[in-house]
DNA sequence: GTGTGTATAAAACGATCGTTTGAATGTCAA
DNA sequence: TTGACATTCAAACGATCGTTTTATACACAC
């Protein structure tokens, strides 16, 4: 089978490297050699346990992006049943808080957030996986908890765009961070992370028209 | 000098075809050859006119983007004064449709989303120009516009905020159209984008929380 | 020990990359 | 017509790309 130890070490490893690499700079910008180099490993090890680069891109969303992406989403699940009431704005504030200053660490999250953009603007085989498995179960969940809770009635499709107003800013605050850190002067601390998620929650849910608004 | 026709339209036709690729594929994914091919011009042309890839990139910027980006905000100013009131609603719903309805085609507007998001994504020295020259000045213009017609009163760093989100969601529902077509199963056409401008327009109206709403 | 299968290693493969070269072409001033 | 200049072209440069090949090292069942 395999040694006794760095079992299939080199694979893991090859994936962490990966990971990060194509998520900094993109599958084009990324050479097999500065992976395996990154990794500290041989040139040929990708392609003996990935077959070519391009499964490689594809498991890295498998084993590392998905996962993290259900640790995300199940980090929303537990802060909403920590709350007393499945209010709307128990259901945003999770939303902000498990994607701006969630489970994850920070570089992590930049990580998943990049990659993600990176599908969305240049779609690959990935996205065909991801939008299936993983985000579009999410967005009808996120869609029936405040469908269940809102206030007012709204379409199924105003809400969804709704939903889409808020994961854009989520979404934005998380790889546009150069950007914002250029035009705020604010770097990316804890501080200014609790800010953030202050800000999207309180924007969403104005912009929900939840509660005190009238139509 | 030059030749009588074909003056430096081999540069500008150079300028156009490096700027749709650049935009749909990146920098590391586009490479000379391909670009001269579809200018249908000798390889050579581009060293010859540009200096290198790099230098063809950041005129891209310079020729192409900042005069796009001047424009969009030329259809907001232009907008924003054919409104009877310069009221917090008539500024975001401008915004709103500069930049999902504008002036520009929506091939355009594509293309525009597509190299700033890879800007900001992954920062190169076109950045620093256009961050500086262009989105810099634009946000200090709306986020005084905005104060100045504020209902309540809000700090500049909130303020700020408030921009970056409703800026979040235009180049959201811009450059995330694969994303959003797939999980709405709506097409861009005119009619859905009319939707988008509503939709960004009332979501953003009341997330600023202007006027209806108490604190 | 022997054979089998797994993992790593160095070296090389052909293809493609960005860039350079040097000659050919055409235009305009003199 | 001649010389100077701007532009285009085919061809080749060295470097790097993803991938393959071949050999070696090791653990385990027999």
């Amino acid at each position: 089978m395999n040694h006794r130890n760095g079992e299939d070490l080199t694979k893991e490893r090859i994936l962490d490297t990966a990971e990060i690499l194509f998520a900094q700079k993109g599958y084009q910008a990324v050479s097999v050699r500065e992976i395996t180099s990154a990794a500290e490993c041989n040139l040929a090890a990708v392609n003996y346990h990935f077959g070519n680069k391009e499964n490689l891109y594809l498991e890295v969303f498998r084993s590392r992006w998905v996962p993290r992406a259900q640790c995300l989403q199940e980090g929303f699940r537990k802060y909403l049943a920590s709350q007393e009431s499945l209010s709307e704005s128990a259901v945003v504030r999770a939303l902000a808080k498990a994607f701006v200053d969630g489970p994850l660490s920070d570089d992590e999250r930049l990580r998943h957030s990049q990659l993600m953009t990176r599908e969305m603007t240049q779609p690959t085989k990935a996205f065909e996986h991801v939008a299936e498995q993983v985000i579009q179960p999410f967005f009808r969940e996120v869609l029936e908890r405040l469908s269940s809770v809102s206030s007012d009635k709204v379409g199924e499709e105003e809400m969804l765009l709704n939903i889409f107003s808020i994961f854009a800013m989520v979404l934005h605050f998380n790889f546009a961070r150069v950007a914002v850190s250029r035009l705020t002067g604010r770097k990316y601390d804890p501080s200014f992370r609790a800010q953030l998620v202050e800000q999207i929650t309180q924007f969403s849910l104005r912009g929900l028209g939840g509660g005190k608004m009238e139509e």
